[in-house]
DNA sequence: TGTACATCAGTGAACGCGCGTTCACTGATGTAC
DNA sequence: TGTACATCAGTGAACGCGCGTTCACTGATGTAC
């Protein structure tokens, strides 16, 4: 009880992890262990000697797989850009219906910041544009996002222009909601933090292209 | 050089502080100080001693004012409630218009994060709910900001019950851009911090009380 | 199949550091006479 | 106005701790013959 191992020996997307050296699988068991500690204790609420005891290994071994801390908090933040740009490209692909598509995106927002706290305070953590941050990851990412918006407008026959300022309208309001929905500030019984994104989304998505109020 | 001195003698909002005892003010030099290392290094990126060092004190020193690192923290989360709803109801008061009471309570919302970024990481780096959170002062800050918007939609011959649903539309909104604008993930080639909240504040509002699109 | 060897993932002890916190103290300040 | 005293804000030395990082090492594994 005193070791709080994890044994993992497979790699999170389940290829075969058998072989390997004495661990197996230690950057995949760092960069989880990791994932967890930030989700429990919020951004830069890590150490390197908790991953590692978490990951049932020597203090030193991480520096096998990470040339520093800042390094295995990076990795951690690249795999969740990459993990949720493919969430959300596959909520929103198997939707015709632009609503629909809009609103897949949106609870697939949420439920990736809910299920995925530690990989989401990492990939924010950071301020975008420093050498810290995956840039290509992040930009991929969010390209998905900003590119299923253009689809929906281009059904409406909305201009495409106007598929970036939304996108980030609509992306504010989702980071937003999360963030807040997360620290426990938004009230239930009011509405429900999917209703805010789903029901402001679609606010959004009619303002656009139409005169002001 | 090596000594950061703040060298207050005042206190922060203007009351005469020449009096006092050695060092005048050192309590609330410690929570400016503190609220300057939370603006350069984030949540939780604040020591003690860092604060002390940079009000000019021993370490020790800060124990004459606050029981412990926590209550430091949480003092100036206090301080950042405190003032976050003087300002927003400073700007919202002198609007007769709606929308442009709107407009100002968000530009008021934008310029306090960009402006106080130390006040606003401390008021958002606890969990609400816990203990450690100054319930009331949160409470009555978003109150004023609740009750901005009812009165809005009062003019405007809407139901009252749709206000605390609205306001916490635009509270994440609000919330949103602001984080993703300070920790520098938005383009303003795009589209504006500032336009983005304005512009769909005012979407968000139009979309109350009507029908689905 | 068996042996010798090279590889290199993980060990464990050690380091220097800065942290939060404590404690007996000191000396500037305010006040009572 | 001047003196004696009480108060208590800030000192400085000390503590135990856990951190990030290094280093020479060890021993499990894969491979060449």
């Amino acid at each position: 009880m005193d070791k709080n191992t994890l044994d993992i020996t497979a790699t999170r997307d389940g290829k075969a992890g058998k072989r390997g050296y004495h661990h197996g699988n230690l950057r995949a068991a760092l960069v989880s262990a990791t994932r967890e500690l930030l989700a429990a204790h919020g951004p830069q609420g890590f150490t390197l000697a908790d991953a590692a005891r978490k990951a049932g290994v020597s203090a030193a071994a991480p520096y096998r797989h990470f040339t520093d801390r800042d390094a295995l908090m990076r990795a951690v933040a690249h795999e969740g850009f990459a993990l949720f740009g493919k969430r959300i490209f596959a909520a929103t692909k198997e939707h015709c219906d632009p609503r629909e598509a809009l609103a897949a995106m949106g609870r697939a927002y949420l439920a990736f910041a809910r299920a995925e706290p530690g990989y989401y305070a990492a990939m924010f953590a950071l301020r975008h544009g420093d050498d810290a941050l995956p840039d290509e990851e992040h930009d991929a990412a969010f390209q998905i996002l900003i590119s299923t918006i253009a689809s929906i407008l281009a059904e409406r026959r909305l201009p495409d222009d106007a598929a970036c300022p939304l996108a980030f309208q609509i992306w504010s309001l989702s980071h937003g909601v999360a963030t807040l929905d997360m620290t426990g500030h938004l009230d239930d019984a009011v509405m429900s933090a999917e209703d805010i994104l789903l029901d402001g989304a679609m606010a959004l998505l009619a303002a656009t292209g139409r005169p002001a109020d």
